[in-house]
DNA sequence: TACTTTTGCTAAAACGTTTTAGCAAAATTT
DNA sequence: AAATTTTGCTAAAACGTTTTAGCAAAAGTA
């Protein structure tokens, strides 16, 4: 019933002609190979006529090429990875390509799965942001040659292609405001160091604090497991909040954290920023109509987008990995709002 | 250097027979067409030994499916969108198939594009949300006779399959709450009614204010453009909000409009509930650690992926477009929250 | 006139599958 | 012993492209 699509082959039976000629025609290689004016306006206006498409798949199938990118995002429920993701289908979308679009959950398991489910499906390359714990998959997929390009997170162990902030200088900064607005039992609730992302927030904190004088203090820094609930967040938040020697800042080193922290801060009913000021990694769209609005370290990620893109489809249409690999450090961007004093 | 991909022909010549029988035996479809226990058992080692991978773009080219479902979600920095995408994500991974993910932010050109390029990419099926003035191109999509299921938005003109809450319920439950709990002035925030989604819902209100005796005011009522910003939420809520009859109850009718509108009632100082209680559709994470807490409809969004993502693969693997087509609507979920006076 | 170059086109292979139709030998039935 | 059935396999077409190699006729050169 849906009427049979023209072919190629269809053209060229009602042409008089070759399949070669008409699919030079139709490729524009007519001069180049010297197929004569006439001819040419003929094919095409059969190939209108007939409402040629090319079918894709015989294109792939020839050029091995399928002009996919699979992305591999580390969290969805995560907005950060929401925007971020929605960035990048934007930037291959201008370039031609499409996105079949995943979410690891940060669960190992499932990139895996992911993983070996867009080579089989021959996506064309890869950009991924990575679980912890994940390196020997990025390993694997180095040796097959595939490009790709890792976000928000890289293994330092390997040589790859990246594209992240500058979490030192972001943590640094943000930790130095808190100084410089005279807070002084600054703490900082994070993840455990798996990821470097998260090491370097890290230290980029323990080094405001100490470029301040001011001796970091361990029970100020918090790590919840990687795979952490709303209960770890309030378990933490109370130890922080307690004793003699409380805290008078608060650092976030994610927005889903800070998610979770709020809902807790809530319920035990502390005052921002009178019982303590806030600040947070990420900027998602709330972080303005919240209970008090959260100053953030906003990420730039539609130039993310657009540098991870723009150093995989280099390397796909070259055919030629990067040597040596692109490493490219964005710089975030701090908001002051209520919950630091503003 | 990427140490060449073995084919079945590979396969085939290392054991001496013919193409034929490997796919046979590699298809399980061994006994079937009588392939000896041996030989069978042969070509699975040689298959195993040689590392074959089956190449799915030749797979797809016989047969004409890709195992692929486009997906063109109306506006991705909704987070209602977001979430939405991400459970049809999942639906469709573990049904075998991959999400070709798109977002045409309410664009009807871009919304255009994408199809068109997700044609050409001879996507097996389509989840779409269109966004209004796209039923030109959905029933152009219909005449195709490729499957596919509308979400969060339908054409009454257009017999389609289709995914949606019961919005009037949603809405006229919502209101009726409100009422209940003595609000008289409700007033409703929303966009024009070109989709039946928000006509719906518009619906809903008027309906819960009629049977409870309350005379619809009509200044209660704002239809903001259906591009707005927040300069137009702005203006609506001052207006709301001024003169003699002011309102004391407000429902937005999304979390994109309410985003926005917290963020101007947050600016004007006003206090929720105090000065008027707040009701919004949709249930982004955000709406519990508000300034004031959100009371929300919260959206069934797996159990709409799973709906959706079941209809397009029964059609998909059937090869027959249901007739006459499903229309499924689903329930929504209430949550009283501290801006409707806890 | 004989040789070379240019013009305009075609045949066939290649990409890697799946599937239909059918053949020869072996086994079974009459 | 002849006819039939079963077994185990293969050849070839089909999906729709792109591209390499090359052929025949026309045009140009010596």
């Amino acid at each position: 019933m849906p009427p049979k699509k023209a072919s190629i082959q269809d053209i060229a039976d009602r042409v008089g002609v070759s399949k070669a000629l008409v699919s030079f025609v139709l490729n524009g290689k007519g001069k180049e190979h010297r197929i004569s004016e006439e001819m040419s306006k003929k094919v095409l206006d059969v190939a209108r006529d007939m409402n040629y498409k090319p079918n894709q798949i015989a294109k792939w199938l020839r050029s091995g090429k399928t002009q996919t990118i699979g992305l591999i995002i580390a969290d969805i429920s995560n907005p950060f990875f929401g925007k971020l993701g929605r960035e990048i289908e934007r930037e291959a979308s201008k370039k031609g390509y499409k996105i079949v679009f995943c979410s690891s959950d940060e669960n190992i398991e499932k990139s895996a799965r992911q993983l070996e489910m867009l080579m089989k499906s021959h996506v064309d390359g890869f950009i991924i942001s990575p679980p912890p714990g994940s390196s020997a998959q990025i390993e694997a997929l180095a040796k097959t040659k595939i490009p790709y390009v890792l976000v928000d997170r890289y293994f330092p162990e390997i040589e790859s292609n990246y594209v992240v902030i500058d979490n030192f200088d972001a943590a640094y900064k943000a930790t130095d405001y808190l100084i410089k607005k005279g807070y002084r039992r600054i703490a900082f609730l994070t993840v455990n160091d798996e990821l470097i992302t998260m090491h370097n927030r890290t230290e980029g904190y323990l080094g405001a604090l100490n470029d301040a004088g001011l001796l970091p203090e361990h029970d100020l820094v918090y790590k919840l497991p990687f795979s952490h609930d709303k209960t770890d967040v309030n378990q933490a938040i109370m130890k922080l909040t307690s004793g003699e020697r409380k805290m008078d800042a608060l650092l976030f080193s994610s927005s889903k954290i800070g998610l979770m922290g709020l809902e807790c801060i809530m319920e035990m009913g502390f005052n921002i920023p009178g019982d303590f000021a806030l600040v947070s990694f990420d900027d998602p769209d709330f972080y303005k109509v919240c209970y008090s609005p959260v100053s953030a370290i906003a990420q730039p990620l539609a130039e993310m987008a657009g540098k991870a893109v723009r150093i995989l489809t280099d390397e796909i249409e070259t055919g030629k990995l990067s040597n040596p690999s692109k490493k490219v450090i964005l710089k975030s961007n701090f908001i002051a709002r209520k919950s630091t004093g503003s």
